[in-house]
DNA sequence: AAGATTCACATACCCAAC
DNA sequence: GTTGGGTATGTGAATCTT
């Protein structure tokens, strides 16, 4: 339904409100003309052909836009979750329900935003966090690796050169485990991080040494 | 200014409750 | 049968648009 529709409904509920409040305080609603609706009939015989046909047409167009109206109001009882109550629903209470309805809608829109931007702040903090624990790991293994001797380093490297490629790295990223992904995307972060320490192959080289030496 | 559209009222009609 | 609530219709006035 076109908003312009619904906004021009939710008037009319707001109006019919009013009007039954002011008829609850005992005046009625003001009279923007003439109201003297008996004397028009009086005169009816004397009204010309000419403004005959203009009323008649006057008439059907004025059904026409009240067709209208219902057809607006039939795509908003459409819109509008009706309660089990509602077995006989007025205009008035169509409206009503309209306009609570939209106000709930409103209502759970600003509590997901609300709860996109947690979500969002969340993960900046938990991405900064995996950088942070990625690059003191790196230089952790480092200095790890200084202490050992040079034979068995070179011996490992042999090893290492195995662990790089072995199968299920690369192309079966799905089916990984937990510690596999670790490892994946300690090496990508390490790549990504041009300010630290150690290269992006040297990253790979000594995280690979570390799992290398686990399984000893 | 003229024509189109909308508003606001009175009245008629329908229907359920009593 | 009466009554009250809801809706449809006719109509002039008011407002908007061109």
């Amino acid at each position: 339904m076109e908003l312009n529709s619904l906004l021009i409904l939710l008037e009319a509920a707001e109006y019919l409100e009013r009007r039954d409040r002011e008829a609850e305080h005992g005046y009625a609603s003001v009279l923007p003309f003439n109201s003297d609706y008996s004397g028009k009939k009086t005169k009816a015989s004397a009204i010309s052909r000419k403004a005959q046909n203009n009323r008649s047409s006057h008439n059907e167009l004025e059904k026409h836009r009240r067709a209208k109206l219902r057809l607006y109001l039939e795509q908003l009882k459409q819109l509008v979750p009706l309660g089990p109550d509602s077995t006989r629903h007025t205009t008035l209470s169509l409206l009503k329900r309209a306009k609570m309805h939209i106000k709930k809608l409103e209502e759970q829109d600003r509590k997901a935003l609300n709860m996109k931007e947690q979500l969002q702040r969340e993960h900046r903090y938990l991405k900064r966090r995996l950088e942070q624990l990625s690059v003191s790991g790196l230089e952790r293994i480092r200095t790890d690796s200084m202490g050992s001797t040079i034979s068995t380093d070179s011996e490992q490297e042999v090893d290492i050169e195995g662990m790089e490629f072995t199968p299920g790295e690369g192309d079966s990223m799905g089916s990984v485990s937990d510690g596999e992904d670790y490892h994946y995307s300690l090496r990508g972060s390490s790549a990504s991080s041009p300010g630290s320490a150690s290269s992006s192959s040297s990253g790979s080289y000594t995280h690979s040494h570390r799992l290398k030496s686990h399984l000893l």
